[in-house]
RNA sequence: GCCUCUUUAGCUCAGUUGGUUAGAGCGUCGGACUGUUAAUCCGCAGGUCCUUGGUUCGAGCCCAAGAAGGGGCGCCA
């Protein structure tokens, strides 16, 4: 089918020509106007029908959400909105869509309400601007890397590992669960199952990254990634996408310049790229701020927090550091923090790094060296003894966005933790083998896609910014 | 998983100390108007007050249990 897209003819003189539009109905005024939306840009295209010439039953089947076509000649529009209008000669309906049950009216709906018709919720400006910079951002992080050098590995979905310690994991079988296959001695008899052994879903492709990087120097992955851990919140999903770079030749600090470079540049190519949606969702936050509590409201807009991340240094302290100024903190002196920061080892709390991060130096801020009783068996072991070399990049109104380390690459380090923390290394031949052969500094992290996109467009909950989000006790469409 | 708030028309919400027939805006439907920008104006319709049980002469309102949704916390990206 012959068609020209709405960006291309909103952007496009006045040519008198004919061109045929298609999309769908956003709404129809004064029965002569069609705002037609294709989803190629924020802009609706207005259609103008001359009502006296067309049948009443024909016009009465434009309603928001039907599909149409119309083709006309494009006009200097003599309206206020809009630079130019298709003058409608011929319209098509593709399909009718019912006003008295199509669930999207031509007014303001709740987020929450959009999440129950996630089926339907593409059609809204705020989700048709939330996923095409979702498209950008994704094509963004491909091409960082690409020009960098680094080759996309994609990291097996199933996975047989249950030592990457990184959370719950969902089972992946074919056994027939209502009669479960047993040993002699009564356990579940896991060599019947498809793979001959239990098997689950993945929750990093971390360590087949380094096993890549061991051979391409620089490799990232990005894809799906599962966690079976009842989480409620926000900020956490079931299945969500995650982009793991892991550099052969690198330490800590080449690490942070890698992950901060990486973020910088997202924002730099959808600033660039998707002028018109940041607009439209910084107006919508600014509208949606001016409903809220002086208290609850953005100090900066999205824009305006965009820019500030651009043209200024990530913070850069030790954990050791971030102690201290933590210690000292007025809510930690005056008895506010649910859990008082007493002593070195603490793990911190979402309350003590939104401090850090939003009140203490309102910037993203880079964490490093954590004790290792907080932190992962592979992350590098620090001289002092008593920290790792792990680093997490933290993002005010989110929480940490990044999480990463350099990797430990001393053989014999390596299985001395594993075997502390009852990692069966039997099983892991084959991530010690690369510490075995061809040993080398390296490091890496893991990036949340779906809280930068959250950074990026200034929604608040995850499960709005992927289109079918999983969450426990949610596998709707 | 824990804490907390919410649930009233298609949507967003109001509903007084427990008291007759539960309201508004937007949307739908009908009509008017016709260069509009979530068009405007007039009118009609639309309710399992989340569910179940209880207290009461009487429950949208009080109590209990459950369900769904939001927010906070934990786990983490």
């Amino acid at each position: 089918m012959q068609r020209t897209k709405i960006v291309d003819v909103i952007n496009s003189q006045p040519t008198n020509e004919a061109v045929t539009v298609m999309g769908w109905v956003k709404t129809f005024r004064s029965n002569r106007f069609i705002a037609i939306n294709d989803g190629s840009c924020m802009d609706n295209l207005q259609a103008v029908v001359d009502f006296e010439k067309w049948d009443a039953v024909l016009l009465k089947k434009i309603a928001p959400g039907a599909a149409i076509a119309v083709t006309g000649s494009l006009a200097a529009s003599q309206g206020q909105g809009q630079a130019v209008e298709l003058i409608v000669d011929q319209l098509e309906i593709f399909g009718e869509s019912d006003p008295s049950s199509y669930p999207l009216q031509p007014k303001k709906h709740s987020l929450e309400f959009l999440r129950q018709i996630a089926h339907l919720r593409f059609r809204t400006n705020t989700f048709s601007a939330v996923f095409r910079i979702r498209h950008y951002m994704a094509f963004a992080i491909h091409q960082f890397f690409h020009e960098r050098g680094f080759y996309y590995i994609h990291t097996p979905v199933i996975t047989a590992s249950d030592a990457e310690g990184a959370g719950e994991m969902f089972q992946v079988t074919t056994l027939n669960l209502n009669s479960i296959p047993r040993t002699e001695e009564g356990n579940i008899d896991f060599k019947k199952d498809f793979f001959g052994r239990a098997a689950n879903l993945t929750v990093s492709g971390q360590l087949e990254a380094e096993l890549a990087a061991m051979a391409f120097s620089q490799v990232y992955t990005f894809g799906p990634t599962f966690r079976a851990e009842n989480s409620n919140t926000p900020r956490h999903l079931a299945e969500f996408w995650m982009i793991e770079p892991e550099v052969a030749f690198a330490d800590a600090t080449d690490n942070m310049n890698l992950a901060e470079s990486m973020l910088k540049y997202v924002i730099q190519y959808v600033m660039e790229h998707c002028k018109s949606e940041l607009e439209f969702l910084n107006q919508r936050e600014q509208d949606e701020d001016k409903q809220k509590p002086a208290q609850e409201r953005n100090e900066m807009g999205l824009l305006d927090r965009l820019r500030f991340v651009l043209s200024n240094d990530f913070e850069r302290l030790t954990y050791t550091e971030a102690i201290e100024i933590l210690k000292q903190s007025n809510p930690n002196k005056k008895g506010k923090f649910q859990y008082p920061i007493e002593q070195w080892g603490a793990d911190l709390q979402s309350e003590h790094e939104r401090y850090l991060v939003e009140k203490h130096f309102k910037k993203p801020v880079i964490l490093s060296n954590y004790p290792k009783e907080i932190k992962a068996f592979y992350m590098r072991q620090n001289d002092d003894g008593k920290t790792v070399a792990a680093m997490d990049i933290l993002f005010p109104g989110i929480g940490e966005i990044v999480g990463g380390s350099q990797r430990e690459e001393r053989l014999e380090r390596l299985q001395k933790r594993m075997e502390e923390l009852h990692i069966p290394q039997e099983e892991m031949y084959w991530y010690l083998d690369t510490r075995r052969f061809g040993a080398c500094p390296h490091a890496g992290f893991g990036l949340g896609f779906e809280r930068l996109i959250l950074f990026i467009t200034g929604m608040t909950n995850i499960r709005d910014v992927i289109p079918f989000p999983r969450f426990p006790g949610n596998a709707e469409f």
